[in-house]
Formats: C-alpha cells, structure tokens, sequence
RNA sequence: CGGGAUGUAGCGUAGCCCGGUAUCGCGCCACAUUUGGGAUGUGGAGGCCGCAGGUUCGAAUCCUGCCAUCCCGACCA
C-alpha cells in the first residue's frame, strides 16, 4: 500500500479522496464543494477535451461560447426544467461592493440587479433564447454546436470530480428541422460517448436509456451510459437528451418547412464533464495509486536513472535522449526524472501513485549489458529487456496494457452483473455482491420509487436492443417483457 | 436541510478533564555520507492553538456566541 493511502477495501470512499489529494490530481479549496484541479489533474482532463472534441467536430459539431449567466425568466419557460434545477441555482443579485466606513467590504444595496442572474446550472435556456434569432427556415438546420464549459449546481453533498458545485464540461446543443433527425443525433453522441468511454478510457459501458423518473429536466427521451466501479456502485458517465420541441416551444423557435409550413425545431443536448476523471480513478486504480489507461495518462512512459557518479548519468543520458527521440516520433509522451533530489525508490512509488503505465530503469548494469528494466503499472510486473528495438516494444507494451486495463474492467463487470429473479434475491445481493442487477420490472414509477425507498437501488437504464422475454416483476409480481438494470449509484 | 465529527507549524497529531505561551512524527532548509524499491547522521527554521467576546494576575485549556470543513443520509452529472 502506497504511504499515506488507505486501503480501498477498508474504506473505499477514503481511499478515493486519499489518491485524488496523493497524487496531486486536485486538492479542496476555499470554497465549499469547489475544488482545485491541479496541473496533473488538469491534464488528464485537456487529454480527454483533445480527444472528445476531435470527434465532435468530425460528426460536424462546431464550438462556440454562451454566457455564465443567465436572466432569471429564462428559467420559468420550460416548466419541468424549472422544476429540476431551481433548487441547486446560485443567484447574482448585485453588481457591486462597498466599504462600510469600517473597513469591511459589505454588498451596495443601492446596486441591486432589475433582473437577477442565475449562474448557469446548464445553458439549455441561454443558447435556446439565442437559437430563435438563427432560425427562419429549415435551410438554417441543422445547427450542430458545442460548448467546453463551467456550469454550477448548487449540490447538498459533494465529492471531488464525482460530484463538485462548480465542475467542468462539455454541452451539445443541437436543433433539427424533423423528429427522427434529432433522435439520431441523440444516438450518434451516446456512441461517440460509448467509444470514447471504451476505447480510450478503457471503461465498459452499458447503452440504454432511462426510466421517465430519471431523466434530464425537460427531455422527452435520455440516453446514457452507465459504467460499474469497483466498489459495485454504477455511475452515470454520459448522457445524450432527446428534448423534442420542448424548448422550441417554451423559447418560441419556429421555422418554415419544405412545404411553407410553420413547426417549431427539433432539439438535443449532450454533456461529459470532469466525473469522467472520478470515472477513471474508481474502475482502474488500487492500494498503490492510479492506474491510468495509457491513452489518456499525461505522462505515458517515464525513465528513471540509476546511478552513483556524474560520469554514469553522462553515459545514461546518451541513450535516454535517444530512446525519448525514437518515442516521440511515435507520439509516445515520455518524462526522463533525472532529480538528484530523490532516490530511484521514492520516484518508483511516486510514478506508481500517479498512475504512469510504464517505467523504465536504467543503471551502470544495464548500461553494461544493454538492457533496461521495464515495470508495468497495471499488473505491477517487471522484466529486463534489450536495449535494440526498445520503443517498438514499449509501443506494443502500452497497447498491451490499455487493452489489459479494458479486460481487467469488463471481466469485474461481468462478475459483477447478475440476473435476479427474486426479491429475496434482489436485496440479498445488494448488500452480500453489489454491482449491476438485470430484473424484471413492471414498468410503473411508483415501483421504480418504491424499489429506491426500500433498497436505495436505481434503474440505472433500459439497456439498447434489450433481449424482450417474459418476466414477473421483481417487486410486485406484474408481468413484464424484459430486464432492466438496477444498482445503487453515485 | 437532518445526523455525526473535527478545527493546534505545509501535513498528521499530543496537550484540554485538573489554566502557567505547546508534544511527537512526516515534510522543509544546510552540510556530509548515500543512490537497482519510499536513505542516514548532525545542525536548523517554522505557531495570533479556526474567529470574536467573557472569566482570570495569567486561557490551546474554563464559559458564551459565531464561522468553516469533512463524513453519513435525503437531492443530483
């Protein structure tokens, strides 16, 4: 176990506080529930920013900026987003402090706003308001934007990157001039989340949609993906949101159609934000720090020397400069630590807790016999290899380890996934082997409710091209025509 | 918002019951010896004891009030 971090299975939520503060994603700050993400921390996430964005604008996405705050009213024009969202909004209500005379700052009631602002919780509103003065006809459709952004939810409870008052991400704002164009968008997002959640976090994710109870304020259909983490809890790690016309309506965004007729426009919404780092930490890391997907860890490959005179790093040097070349031209992000400052233990364990996939040790003995020790960060192996053909190997290696770190993770899945058919069943393995379970529900909210109240256990989603089969509800014995799937959740 | 806990050096802590300006460890600085898994020795620096009042000759310690944070619930990406 790495110093200073408790182990996962002792207590789990600690052990993930532990490893955020340890290696140095991000530390808490003055604010209550904000946190500081920290140059390391940040750059996982601009990692998964390059990427995502990358595929947005390949799907014919384009970025844009709309404003932090926005006019109260905007709020009460969609009356089920009003309701989702009211609860959790930090209000501007002036526009400037004073001094009191006794040298305390205090608000100037005399700059009280006409209108309050609210600091965005989402920017459905703002970038619905702007949308009607972009459309008159369906030859201004489709309108395909992004946003990298700040938003604020003003949450009870917090949790660094799974759950923070103010977190960082991304918001598709797409409007369409028919129904089945915008359901298709709402499903091309969900797979470029679900490629990205796999292939580049190494995280398996289950499609599928959720129940009326647990969808997006205001969407008429959300989709996402759910990924299970180690504890056995589920975590919601993308959502796409069919919203119909809902705002089209509540912001008045009507164009002509073909056929010179007037309907109002078609819209979706989609966001990934800073959970996704969470995400990471809780499906791959253990008792010895992170372990980062090689894909997206900022520093993939780092060189530690080993040596007792000037004369031995000379000569280490040498050969480092060369090998980082020959891996930089593979586009391999390699760090050489020569410190003098600390020993080559404490560097091992200090790269082990920031989750590098790969080290390679080099000392007067491989020096001597043209080797290098090379140590694997997620089956924390080691083995000595030739120094010829060096980075082709380390290549291989890191796709060997992404894939090891995807199967590592979808092998605890399928462990962890089971079919209940009881209700005796249901609650036994919720509390003895948590994770995901796949049972028939009768398809009712209050069911869904009461299942929650008794259990603390959500449908997580309505899993795409569900196998249909005939069931008997969990909780209420009902027929039902095929399985959902349940966890408790963060 | 309910329940629990905690605020003492950068971090983790002792002291508090029984008042006399603060303990230990890690970290930090200097020098030396070290360097294939978290080095060792010697010397050194660092504190408005969460904030504001009160009691007292004297408060980290006793009293009152406040503030903040963390953890567990309900709410949520």
């Amino acid at each position: 176990m790495s110093k200073g971090v408790i182990s996962k299975d002792e207590d789990y939520s600690q052990w993930f506080n532990d490893l955020i503060i340890k290696s140095d994603l991000a530390e808490y700050s003055p604010v209550r529930g904000c946190m500081i993400i920290k140059p390391y921390g940040y750059s996982v996430w601009e990692k998964i920013q390059a990427v995502l964005d990358k595929m947005f604008k390949e799907t014919g996405h384009s970025n844009a900026y709309f404003p932090l705050l926005i006019p109260k009213s905007f709020f009460s024009k969609e009356a089920s987003h009003v309701e989702g969202f009211a609860k959790e909004c930090a209000v501007v209500t002036h526009y400037r402090l004073k001094n009191d005379g006794s040298g305390n700052i205090v608000v100037d009631e005399d700059a009280k706003l006409e209108e309050e602002l609210i600091i965005r919780p989402t920017s459905e509103t703002i970038i619905w308001n702007t949308y009607k003065g972009w459309i008159q006809s369906y030859r201004d459709l489709p309108i395909l934007i992004n946003q990298w952004a700040n938003v604020m939810r003003w949450e009870m409870r917090t949790r660094l990157f799974l759950r923070t008052s103010e977190f960082l991400w991304q918001e598709g704002h797409t409007a369409h001039a028919t129904s089945e164009e915008a359901v298709a968008e709402t499903e091309q997002m969900l797979n470029i989340y679900a490629d990205f959640a796999e292939n580049w976090m190494a995280l398996p994710v289950v499609k599928g949609r959720k129940t009326p109870n647990e969808r997006f304020a205001g969407a008429l259909d959300t989709y996402c993906i759910e990924a299970l983490m180690q504890d056995g809890k589920a975590l919601q790690a993308g959502t796409s949101h069919f919203l119909g016309q809902n705002f089209a309506k509540a912001f008045d965004v009507k164009f002509t159609n073909k056929e010179n007729v007037q309907d109002f426009v078609w819209a979706t919404s989609w966001g990934v934000s800073t959970r996704l780092i969470g995400a990471l930490i809780m499906a791959h890391s253990d008792d010895a720090g992170l372990v980062l997907p090689p894909k997206l860890a900022p520093i993939q490959v780092v060189i530690v020397p080993i040596y007792k005179h000037d004369e031995e790093l000379e000569n280490i040097t040498t050969f480092v400069n060369s090998l980082s070349k020959e891996l930089r031209s593979k586009d391999i992000t390699v760090k050489f630590d020569k410190r003098d400052t600390h020993r080559p233990g404490a560097k091992f364990a200090e790269y082990e807790l920031k989750g590098v996939p790969l080290r390679v040790a080099i000392g007067s003995r491989d020096m001597q016999n043209g080797t290098v020790e090379l140590a694997r960060r997620d089956t924390k192996t080691k083995e000595t290899v030739n120094q010829e053909g060096l980075a082709s190997h380390i290549e291989a290696l890191l796709e060997e380890i992404q894939q090891n770190i995807y199967k590592k993770a979808a092998t605890f899945r399928e462990e962890n996934t089971t079919e209940v058919d009881t209700w005796d069943e249901f609650k036994r393995m919720l509390d003895e082997q948590p994770g995901f379970l796949s049972a028939h529900w009768d398809g009712t909210p209050e069911t869904e409710q009461k299942i929650k109240d008794e259990t603390k256990a959500t449908i997580r989603c309505i899993p795409l091209n569900n196998k249909q089969e005939e069931g008997k509800c969990i909780l209420t014995g009902k027929p039902s025509t095929q399985r959902v799937l349940f966890a408790r959740a963060y």
